[in-house]
DNA sequence: CCCGTGACCGACT
DNA sequence: CAGTCGGCCACGG
């Protein structure tokens, strides 16, 4: 199926055939996080069942495939800093400024309104 | 099966 | 409060 096509999570599981199901786990789980907020690695891993995995979180993340159906870019760090390279980083940003989400000294405010 | 590689995290100087 | 350090985990070679 088109990436384009993809619009539910039933449509995630298949369109990642083939991948392992860590990685269908963490884009599903990105995939319910709502406009306006954002969530962490960290929590992303304790979501899925993995508590620990934030950094193979990150690394799944970096790859996301179906962007921007799966809105990767409300994922950040702890401390609410976009990570990765400067020229993504700016990108995400950008996107996760225009959904509303307060930014500040280019780091996402968290608290209980924004982060999920 | 071992090893290097991160868009990380939390605790501790 | 900024910088370090060790632990963590999936993936690919």
């Amino acid at each position: 199926m088109r990436k384009q096509d993809v619009k539910t999570e039933e449509d995630i599981a298949r369109y990642l055939e083939g991948w392992s199901d860590f990685e269908k786990a963490v884009y599903v789980a990105t995939f319910r996080i709502p406009r306006g907020m954002v969530s962490t690695y960290g929590r992303v891993a304790k979501t899925i069942g993995r508590p620990k995995a934030s950094r193979a979180v990150a690394n799944t993340l970096h790859a996301n495939p179906l962007w921007p159906t799966v809105p990767c870019h409300r994922v950040v760090c702890s401390d609410g800093s976009f990570g990765g390279p400067r020229d993504h980083a700016n990108g995400r940003m950008k996107h996760v400024i225009e959904e509303g989400t307060p930014v500040v000294d280019g780091k996402v405010v968290l608290n209980k309104d924004t982060l999920v």
